[in-house]
DNA sequence: TTATAGTTTCAGTAATTATTGAAACTAAAA
DNA sequence: TTTTAGTTTCAATAATTACTGAAACTATAA
């Protein structure tokens, strides 16, 4: 395969994983653009290769960089700006782990705290609260250990793989 | 807060939070509605409790029961299908993690796995390597890692957050 | 058989989400 | 200042995804 070939399989495949991993589709064109340059690119280098408006690369350039998987840079002698990502795929996996924990379990477990029943008589409202609670537990593990992982360092996973 | 109130606050809850869980808000619904039921509910059930049409119920619990988070049971001396889900948080994180494997991280293994240079001389190609080598060994050792926890007993993820 | 109760499918429609393109804005340089 | 290069915003529109409702289907009972 040629290196161009393999970059736009590459970029499309990142495209449409992006859907099922909650980010869009030009997002993801995006960042696996950037992950496969070596030069950073301005807003005009993207919308000419990806074929897209120049409001769609500016907002999502913009989300990138506030998950913190691109970042500006200044290329000297030229004065618009230009994009490169991390290329450090642990870190990369950090951010996106990051992002994923607040959006998905935080907010679960905000609304579990928030389920109080007055009173617990009944078998149903029995079951109602250890349904609560067992996820609420759950929640918890499961925040527990990304945030492990959020913070940890390199190969991290891969001893925790391997210890299992 | 009364048993109802609870019960629409968690059905609401777990359906908006269905949206970034990568499952529809219906379906995420109407698994909550099936959830906190200690009685079986019949599509008819379903379908007034939640506003929402025949063909939708039957496409959702469909899906639910495909996923392993609902089952149909049968009511002696009545004709109609009644659907009860599964009360074990365990067993329903187990599913939903079963799912996402499927979905998000087998189909980014296949495609790295297909990513393969004719040659690598240039930089360009050299860092594209690196990149997919990268990704794909970051994709295999999180596929096993929820591949153990999907074949785990019940329990694994607090001895494994505390081990930690 | 035919009637009846229940389930499934799917074309059309509605709701949601993403994208464009042009106008407003900001800042450097003439 | 004014001009020019570049960035950001956002209303209008397109694309995608979910939902409805009615018709086709299946199975049991009369």
């Amino acid at each position: 395969m040629k290196l161009k070939e393999a970059h736009n399989e590459f970029i499309g495949a990142w495209g449409s994983l992006g859907s099922s991993w909650g980010v869009n589709r030009t997002m993801a064109q995006i960042h696996a653009l950037l992950l496969v340059s070596i030069e950073p690119l301005s807003a005009e280098d993207i919308m000419e290769k990806l074929n897209i408006s120049r409001g769609n690369v500016n907002m999502n350039v913009r989300t990138l960089i506030d998950w913190g998987l691109a970042d500006k840079r200044f290329v000297t002698g030229e004065r618009k700006e230009f994009f490169v990502a991390g290329k450090d795929v642990w870190g990369m996996a950090k951010q996106v782990a990051r992002e994923r924990k607040k959006r998905e379990l935080e907010p679960l477990q905000r609304t579990l705290e928030k389920l109080k029943l007055d009173k617990v008589n009944t078998p149903e409202e029995k079951e109602f609260q250890s349904l609560v609670k067992e996820l609420g537990q759950f929640a918890d593990s499961a925040d527990g250990l990304l945030g492990k992982f959020i913070n940890s360092k390199k190969n991290w996973i891969f001893k925790l793989a391997s210890k299992l």
